[in-house]
DNA sequence: TTGAAAGCGTTACCAC
DNA sequence: GTGGTAACGCTTTCAA
């Protein structure tokens, strides 16, 4: 294994001097760098990791807790996993897996051990044991989602509030008077997820402005639950919008409409959130919650806060989506 | 911070006796064992992993390279980190997550900078890039998937052939003597998928022992194609049987099955794969490829590797898939 | 059965 | 501009 020594060696200077060119904390003449940049490359040198983060008490990884039972689909999970790792690579750091059913004390674990410098925990929810833990722990943390009480904690999250505001605004802009919002499944409701609050909250303020009739209607995977929503938003209706902020049953819903004769994004509209929409079949407005900014942010609220640039502010950022109309070819299923 | 020497002074032991009572690699008297165990707990004590890995030349971080544009779906890919995630950590270890887009190089910076202590690759294509590497990295290394040249590299994957033969030997002993195989998504053929290949393989020689009559349709997520594979499986046969290997396509031929008229699992055989199957409508038998026991397995091997127990062999390890009957109710499409 | 001390390969302070 | 050297907090050898 080449060290640190190895080079200097070859380049005729001091270990040190290799260290300060490494770090560039130091004023070096052109040739010492240069001297010691070829023996670098001669050698092949890398540096190691182990004895860099003891000596520098940092490690450059950050711990990433994943959820095991996801609320949100696989597909977008990936997603934010994939952002977050390139994102911190990006930024000189490395991801270190934590799952979640290692709770609280992985947290403390990975931290303590000084495994990694600082954490970034997914899918928090209202009353979530780690929150305490994290206003406790000496490192910086940045959540994605808001916790009930999130004082003191950094967190980044879509604003679904937002995203139910403009897409019940863009329905009443297309004239509409009526939306039928197709709920979220009812196993998400019972859960501790605030994000459908804080999106019935939205749907709710936009409805009062425009003074737009709301519908709620039970929504979930299920053929027969969505071809119940359809027909009670039909008959609702003789110009029926469709709110459908579970990307899951998007495919379904627009079926099923079609069977009943409608065409959506021509005489009925449909909105829905854009995450996937892996087959589209039909014209669609979606709402994009683009978990890729979240991600990018939350990486990068942490790594400010482990360089100790700015701090961790311990306030809320939400990433307002956006509404886009997606083009596709309809396809009349066989 | 509390290190192992304020545990010493407060057992009243030497720094080096803290250090045994943890590793376990000498005999030490009850009392001093005793004594140690009370002052870490009271100091709350947690072992530095730098210091602990510059010294012992090992951090019980493992590397997993994941795919950035995953050919598996997404919710399956999800299933594959999870398990390796809970499984090494079961092992005493921790995952560091490395993107497939950092290539090669990104196996030698984690390596070399000695981040981590070996590796596990997903997803290696059958002319794979990262599998010379691999041979002239000194660690343990795993890879899931059988790259194209196999010698020398430890493997771990499904065995797709075995998956093939079960399904077709699984139709024809349920009288059916012909078979409409609902091919893999033409995206996937072109690429180097080598399990497709292998797949294949399964399919003829099955077929060939059993005398049964394979017919190779078009596959695709697209509603057209799959009603065209339906039609023809239909037309092939009076006692009709589809092999639909790609899970994506599942439920769109379910459905087109029973537009048709016919009832899976009644008066036509399917049979797919059943990593997913979320939305069961109609008894379905699947071949079951569980990438738990893949994941699982890689896990063990790696650690085997790095923990000396016994040399990674350097073999391929193929996971024999079970075929499954599922329990569902019918549902009629609306 | 235990302790002292020499590493492990860096960073960063103190000299010059 | 540069070199020497003391940490960093462990593991492990050598001695007792």
């Amino acid at each position: 294994m080449v060290t640190s020594r190895d080079v200097a060696r070859e380049a005729g200077v001091s270990q040190s001097t290799v260290s300060y060119v490494m770090s560039g904390k130091r004023p070096l003449s052109d040739d010492t760098l240069r001297r010691v940049d070829e023996a670098m490359t001669r050698l092949g040198y890398q540096p190691n990791s182990r004895a860099r983060a003891l000596a520098a008490k940092r490690s450059h990884v950050v711990g990433l807790m994943i959820p095991l039972s996801p609320r949100i689909e696989a597909a977008s999970l990936m997603r934010f996993i994939q952002v977050i790792a390139s994102e911190a690579r990006g930024h000189g750091h490395d991801i270190l897996l934590v799952t979640e059913d290692e709770g609280a004390s992985g947290m403390q674990r990975v931290i303590g051990e000084q495994i990694c410098d600082g954490l970034i925990l997914m899918q928090v929810e209202t009353d979530d044991e780690r929150i305490p833990v994290v206003r406790d722990l000496k490192v910086p943390v940045v959540v994605i989602g808001v916790p009930g009480d999130a004082e003191s904690i950094t967190c980044v999250d879509a604003d679904y509030r937002s995203a139910a505001e403009l897409a019940v605004d863009f329905l009443a802009a297309r004239g509409h008077r009526q939306v039928t919002f197709v709920d979220w499944p009812s196993g998400l409701r019972q859960r501790d997820v605030n994000f459908i609050e804080r999106f019935d909250a939205g749907v709710a303020a936009a409805a009062q402005r425009s003074g737009i009739e709301v519908l709620q209607v039970e929504g979930g995977a299920h053929r027969e639950t969505i071809g119940r929503a359809v027909r009670s938003g039909l008959e609702a209706s003789n110009y029926p919008a469709f709110l459908v902020p579970d990307s899951g049953v998007q495919a379904m819903l627009q079926e099923s409409l079609m069977l009943e004769g409608r065409r959506p994004g021509l005489d009925v509209s449909l909105i829905g959130s854009g995450e996937d929409a892996p087959q589209q079949i039909v014209p669609l407005t979606t709402i994009d919650f683009v978990p890729n900014v979240v991600s990018a942010r939350a990486v990068e609220l942490l790594v400010a806060g482990l360089d100790g640039r700015r701090e961790l502010d311990g306030q809320v950022h939400l990433e307002v989506p956006t509404i886009t109309e997606r083009e596709s070819t309809i396809v009349v299923p066989t």
